[in-house]
DNA sequence: AAAGACAAAAGTGTATACAATTTTTTCAAA
DNA sequence: TTTGAAAAAATTGTATACACTTTTGTCTTT
């Protein structure tokens, strides 16, 4: 543990964490000092950290006008989702090649993990495993690089989700997860591209299913 | 044009050119006041310029310290291209079966005024323009989301090129690309796709050649 | 001369001050 | 009441101040 974490650091954790698990809705104004007074410290580095938002996209920042929570467009929805599938369609497939037998087991005790968070009800538990499955293939084959792309990545889709998933959706995802474990463990490099592929193209269609805007902020509903 | 350029922003990108130009050399301390005084601005923007491009894994932020070009070390050389082979072959395949007539020529052009750059043996432009070929993929599929992605990771690759690519190697590259052009124009996806990788391949195989690190500041070479 | 301790200088990290802009409130006129 | 203009308040953008840390330089001791 020789991790340093500055306090900028902790206001973007908590902001990210809040934003991700819809504590704050997107088009919700960000005040530069209720947050610095919220976390004891002056504007200065709350202003640090929201440019490290804005630059994962999470939050947008308009000149003279401060800073909201991102309300992607469908349009940048769909593109995000197209990425990931590009990248984690290549990264299945380099995973089953490269694939090490604690790498199975490792997948499996997670998808148990999620099983178990989806019995017990845990909404933001399971919505975090759900996308911690994908970002942990990228650790298991010790590439950071990849890991924090997809994590960023993932983040973008949970501000995207208006709503968490239903509890069915979860569901589903965890037995496409499981399924796909199974393709690997079979060493079956196509199927679990294509389930892989399959999979991400389901959360999508899941997230696009209802997608009515409900924006306490008429001028950003109607822009 | 309706794009408002901040002051911070004029920073970055003045440091991105100068370090993915190599007109800064990894490692190279960037020291606050100095860059203030050359911009002409304040210790504050700089410092924001300055965490913009640590997130951008140009520069390393060492607390108390201060900021440097960053020295990615070759691992982590390793995991970019990692990452710009899964994403890109992909990238490759949905091109190809996207494909419209306007987005050949367009590429075409592109890689005429690749061999343009490299026949008046104008380092930077052929430099950029190779690099560019990748995002223009992107931006025809109509994808900013990709096309940006690909942007950061290509700068982090010009910073791992310790020096520019020999003439040799840009005209490899250009040659390359206008292979991957000629198979997606017959529609030849898996060859397309196949000439990607190997082309990313052997840019990585070319930067790995030679590398010694010449760097002016002992302690960071020791590292 | 080499090594270590101390002092001075330089540099970073955070808070605060202030100008410029936007938002809200107030109030007069239709 | 509704509209619009002007004033007031709040908020952002940038610079500066200051405490604290690191680096550099000097002097003493061996």
């Amino acid at each position: 543990m020789s991790e340093t974490t500055t306090p900028t650091d902790q206001i973007v954790e908590g902001l990210t964490r809040a934003i991700v698990e819809h504590r704050l809705q997107p088009g919700a104004k960000l005040a530069e000092q209720k947050l610095a007074d919220h976390y004891g410290v002056s504007r200065t580095l709350v202003r640090q950290a929201l440019f490290q938002l804005s630059q994962k996209r999470l939050i947008q920042m308009e000149p003279a006008r401060g800073a909201f929570v991102a309300t992607p467009s469908v349009s940048e929805a769909r593109q995000v989702f197209a990425v990931r599938r590009m990248l984690e369609a290549e990264m299945t497939r380099a995973f089953v090649r490269e694939l090490q037998p604690e790498w199975l087991t490792s997948l499996q005790e997670h998808v148990a993990q999620e099983r178990a968070a989806i019995a017990q009800d845990n909404v933001s538990a399971r919505t975090e495993l759900l996308g911690d499955f994908h970002v942990r293939m990228a650790e298991l084959m010790d590439n950071p690089v990849l890991a924090d792309m997809l994590n960023d990545l993932i983040s973008r889709c949970a501000l995207i989700t208006l709503m968490y998933q239903s509890a069915h959706a979860a569901q589903h995802s965890a037995d496409e997860h499981a399924a796909i474990v199974q393709a690997m463990a079979e060493r079956d490099e196509n199927r679990a591209v294509r389930l892989m592929a399959e999979h991400l193209q389901h959360v999508e269609d899941s997230l696009m299913f209802e997608r009515t805007v409900p924006s306490n902020d008429v001028a950003q509903a109607l822009r």
